[in-house]
DNA sequence: ATAGGGTTAG
């Protein structure tokens, strides 16, 4: 094997490179030692699967080029690309020379692989040594931070961006944007927005998000239509997606259709990934026909926009229409993912489907290779309690481990179901399991002596009422106690 | 060579 592989090698070499070779005498070695270099880091760019990674891998230290760190780096990030980051860390602790690409390329893998915290541990390393950050590595950091809510590290990080004097440096500047926006800090977030000497759509879509989510869609629009006419450059399909989306959360027709218009006039509408905005903004606005018609021009819809459709159906009770959709995607081979499913469950809920329901549940993991999770279970526990079925919500629920807030949701859903249908035993025991689950719901404590009230153990009541009222968790009775997660 | 923004659920 070994010997037929080195062979195969330098021919193929000798063939890519014998236009030039021959006409270098005097650095042969020099120039055929950089070239089969950039030879090896040309195959890595290219590289598909683990086999000619690691045969590239092998090769590059045959050639002796495992102390190369720019052979090397493109190596770490061709195992990324393959998400083999054990490799990628395993190569990365082996080098005897490492540069901020590196560090950065590292991070970057760990921050894609949903390992955020890994990515703020390197930096931690990183700053044991000699390597400087630079304005990528600061922003894989701040977007680490994003992802993990974490501003009292991205305000660190922050300080450090001015500290390196990159305070009105375009790509850390959005970054910080973007990370602002996620720990909804809006203010802040705008000074530094303004702050910027130079900005792009990126910056502009990081604000427009920053503002969408965190409730202030009309500002987001406003700052929409502004850069629409600055002239600066054209809005790209990711600001596109951030507008429909803004008039989604606004519930906005009006506003739904003009963004509309200005997809349609930038000739963005056959993009997936808008259209996918499109028919969710249509179902949220309350038109879940227009959401059809949207979706129908979709040549080959992928998995979103096939869920945005079903979802937005079985909001609508067309429970009949999301289980269509569903078949059709299955026919066509587009795998269905865990949204999904949330989407079909609710329909077949909404619809009074029950048994259709229990049984996709119980198919998606055998059929489709998809695990049901705590918001799949909720969802049946919540269709089979809204049509009395209290015992087998109670059993399902009993049956999965959950942890955690999404526990506080299941049981909340037998609660629910519990009370509707008079079934207090089942009630004390779903109150009981919120407080298990997340003891600062003040919304349980309220449930709880409701269930206590309901079963008449008025003693009961009374006291945890006033241990309430000691711990500050008091909440006067006949508020709402569905709302076991309050927006901050 | 490395980087920043977007789409489906609750």
């Amino acid at each position: 094997m070994k010997r037929a592989l080195r062979p195969n090698l330098i021919n193929s070499l000798s063939t890519s490179f014998s236009s030039s070779l021959p006409q270098q005498h005097k650095l042969p070695s020099l120039h055929f030692h950089t070239n089969i270099k950039a030879h090896f880091v040309a195959k890595l760019q290219t590289c598909k699967d683990l086999a000619s990674a690691t045969s590239t891998h092998s090769n590059i230290v045959k050639f002796g080029f495992s102390n190369d760190t720019f052979a090397a780096n493109h190596l770490i990030n061709c195992y990324l690309r393959l998400f083999r980051i054990d490799n990628a860390q395993k190569l990365f602790d082996e080098m005897p020379q490492r540069n901020v690409v590196s560090w950065t390329s590292l991070m970057a893998g760990y921050v894609g692989l949903d390992q955020a915290n890994m990515a703020l541990c390197l930096f931690r390393q990183m700053q044991g040594t000699v390597v400087l950050p630079n304005e990528f590595t600061f922003a894989t950091l701040i977007n680490a931070c994003s992802i993990l809510v974490n501003l009292e590290i991205g305000r660190r990080l922050h300080a450090l961006v001015e500290v390196s004097g990159l305070q009105s440096n375009l790509v850390a500047c959005s970054s910080l944007v973007d990370m602002y926006g996620k720990c909804n800090h809006v203010v802040e977030a705008r000074l530094i927005f303004d702050s910027m000497c130079t900005r792009n759509v990126v910056s502009w879509t990081s604000m427009i998000t920053t503002y969408s989510q965190n409730a202030q869609g009309h500002t987001a629009l406003q700052l929409f239509k502004e850069f629409n006419h600055s002239g600066l450059d054209r809005p790209n399909h990711f600001m596109l997606s951030s507008a429909i989306n803004t008039c989604a959360s606004l519930g906005s027709l009006s506003d739904g259709k003009i963004t509309h218009g200005v997809v349609i006039r930038l000739g963005q509408d056959a993009s997936d990934v808008i259209a996918s905005a499109l028919v969710d903004m249509y179902a949220k606005c309350g038109c879940v026909n227009y959401s059809a018609k949207v979706f129908r021009r979709i040549s080959i819809p992928s998995v979103i926009p096939y869920t945005s459709m079903i979802v937005g159906a079985a909001k609508y009770g067309l429970g009949t229409l999301s289980l269509q959709l569903f078949q059709e995607m299955v026919v066509r081979s587009i795998k269905p993912n865990d949204v999904t499913f949330v989407g079909v469950l609710h329909a077949c809920s909404h619809s009074g489907l029950v048994d259709k329901g229990l049984e996709l549940l119980n198919s998606m993991n055998g059929k489709y290779g998809v695990i049901p999770d705590a918001k799949h279970y909720t969802c049946v526990a919540d269709m089979l309690g809204r049509v009395g079925r209290i015992e087998e919500a109670y059993e399902l629920a009993k049956s999965v481990q959950v942890e955690g807030d999404a526990r506080a949701m299941l049981w909340g859903t037998i609660l629910s179901a519990s009370r509707l249908y008079g079934r207090v035993d089942i009630a004390l025991e779903a109150s009981n399991r919120i407080l298990e689950s997340n003891p600062e719901v003040d919304g349980a404590y309220v449930t709880l002596v409701n269930a206590y009230a309901l079963a008449g153990d008025w003693e009961n009541a009374h006291n945890l009422r006033s241990e309430m009222k000691h711990t500050g968790v008091y909440k006067e009775p006949g508020s709402s106690w569905i709302e076991v997660k309050e927006p901050t």
